[in-house]
DNA sequence: CTTGGAGTGTCAACAAGGCTGACGTATTGT
DNA sequence: ACAATACGTCAGCCTTGTTGACACTCCAAG
């Protein structure tokens, strides 16, 4: 905390941007910012049986097809029973299919099925699309500072899944 | 869906930041960063009987105080039962108060006692800290488009509380 | 071959924190 | 006088998180 003090004063540069009030103003940025991010999915979901928990499941089987439930787990960060529970709904609804591992039988290797991807282009449209018109809005500057805030704000091990996640995509 | 692919080609600045690879890294970003953002004042959370929406009481009556319940109902968007819940535990306990209107004694103003402000401060602190490190990290340009993105993402009404408690606490 | 441990699934029980609906009580404005 | 507003509360439901306990399959080491 103490450590950017000498950086501060040596430059012209204001560190205004870190008041207490530009801190703040940016939690409640998140706050807000964090309901309209999740609101069009949410809509969608709750004219089915399913909820945010769901969403999540299947936005991270489609990013990485295969992956095993432990992975999974530690991903979406939530205990194996909380998973299993909305898992469990899914497959049981066709929208997942849970194969047996090949080299180790143990694992369980997940995949959406036709239906489930479905479900899955529907979702991540209404949330594109609001992503999309932000971008927009914003432009490819802001947008960048914007990722680089998010990347600096995550957890160690976050960071580490996020930038696995975008090294596959790309 | 495939309106980001024929924008491209418009004019010279490339739109390569509104792909749908690009859109889905900062949805990934904005999960993972979230997560981030609420661990510190969970953690200190979890070890009295409170969650995070006391968390979220407790800071819009500190940034509004004499707020009424109708008021931070609005800004929080859940319903009164909801928020009763919360607020009943709160009063109980000593860290708010509820005053009764002046004009209109139908209202009860909040406001936070000092055992709720020094609750406050150290959530808030916990919270600010990470905010500072990730801000410094990413540097005021950053911080500038991280704010601009998270403003156009938000609901139109969440907006407009954004910005009436920007412009109160400036 | 036996046995320990890892990966997985499942049951039970519980809590937080959302929600709806209904009702009661002041208080205020028409 | 009456309707509307602001608030509180009871009751009940849902999703999604938690712990704890237990069983099963399979792999690998002894």
């Amino acid at each position: 905390m103490a450590d950017g003090r000498s950086a501060s004063s040596v430059s012209g540069e204001s560190l205004l941007f870190l008041t207490d009030e530009q801190l703040r103003q940016g939690i409640e940025a998140m706050f807000f910012a964090y309901r309209g991010f999740t609101a069009d999915p949410d809509r969608i979901l709750d004219d089915m049986a399913y909820g945010r928990a769901h969403h999540r499941a299947i936005h991270f089987i489609n990013r990485a097809p295969g992956t095993t439930v432990n992975n999974l787990l530690a991903i979406l960060g939530v205990t194996k029973q909380s998973l299993n529970r909305v898992l469990r709904t899914l497959i049981s609804d066709g929208l997942v299919e849970s194969r047996v591992g090949r080299n180790d039988k143990r694992e369980r290797h997940l995949h959406l099925t036709e239906a489930g991807r479905a479900l899955e282009q529907t979702l991540s449209d209404a949330q594109r699309t609001r992503m999309r018109a932000a971008f927009r809005t914003a432009g490819p500057e802001a947008v960048a500072g914007f990722r680089t805030v998010l990347e600096a704000m995550m957890d160690q091990e976050m960071r580490a899944s996020y930038i696995r996640l975008k090294e596959t995509g790309a």
